[in-house]
DNA sequence: GCAAAGAAGTTGACAAATCAACTTTTATAC
DNA sequence: GTATAAAAGTTGATTTGTCAACTTCTTTGC
């Protein structure tokens, strides 16, 4: 049971712009954007490479913006595909080049030093339930959206 | 300690999206928008009326971002101001006009559905601790950017 | 009471995210 | 093998969110 809306908004939505924040300021020193963060990040622990759709999938974006990413990060020489230029890249998996690895290496540090701070006064156990209630917060905030979609759609 | 970036990152970014969704679904057939939601159901609960800034804080929005809304709600007919228009409004409360309420109960109404929806199987306990290591991510996340906009800036 | 400083609110410009239509490639059915 | 359907990815348009400059109003110090 979740006591107030409030609570759970203005945590949520806190946290989310400050990930947001952190991905910013750091990527600015990249010549980056904050969107590109958890492409490298994904990247960077997949090397046999990851396809867009992948991507999404880990990043929880949608296409557009993911196809929008992977084409800046080409043009920055981080990343390659494994499928030559003809093929349009259908299906083809993405890898970083040498240099992408070392910004991705740069980004890994930042996320490392968030993560500690962020984690800082809280135990293995409350760690464990937090994230325990975040994910089935997450899957039945999931179900209830689908459900409301459904009876809008039919309420038309 | 928190163990995986991307638990919290896509955690956390899920049920931020899934609330923008819901917000967005009911809105639509009231036609508002998803961003009004947290200034109607603040302004329901605090009948004695609340300035721009009161709901910057209270919503953790940009005063850009509310004083649009507050336009917008005003020419719906949802709000009025505590002061005259010729006093632009400096400092003027806004107020839930009987229509205004009427809309914001249907929106507290969602509300309350996505909350017992968003909250199933969990327990009291684990709610608290929930809560508890939320608020101190936030505090810690939030702290950890104004060091890091400090240093950023230090370093130009 | 007037000037200066500062807070509150508005607005236009810019950046990011989302949507929908589109193209390209692959898989399936005949 | 060809046609059809479906999946993957791209692109332009729209919406949404954020920043920075600006105006308006109030408070403080003289």
């Amino acid at each position: 049971m979740i006591h107030r809306f409030e609570q759970l908004t203005t945590g949520v939505s806190q946290i989310y712009k400050n990930i947001q924040r952190i991905k910013k300021l750091e990527m600015r020193s990249l010549g980056l954007k904050g969107t590109h963060v958890m492409c490298l990040y994904f990247l960077h622990s997949h090397a046999e490479g990851l396809t867009a759709a992948d991507l999404c999938a880990l990043c929880k974006e949608n296409k557009a913006g993911i196809s929008r990413i992977l084409a800046d990060l080409e043009t920055h020489g981080y990343i390659q595909y494994t499928r030559p230029q003809e093929k349009k890249r259908y299906r083809s998996k993405a890898v970083l080049t040498e240099d992408g690895k070392k910004q991705a290496k740069k980004v890994n540090r930042l996320i490392l030093r968030a993560v500690l701070e962020g984690g800082r006064d809280i135990t293995a156990k409350e760690r464990d339930i937090f994230y325990r209630v975040l994910n089935l917060i997450s899957d039945n905030l999931e179900n209830f959206c689908e459900e409301l979609e459904r009876s809008a759609v039919s309420a038309d």
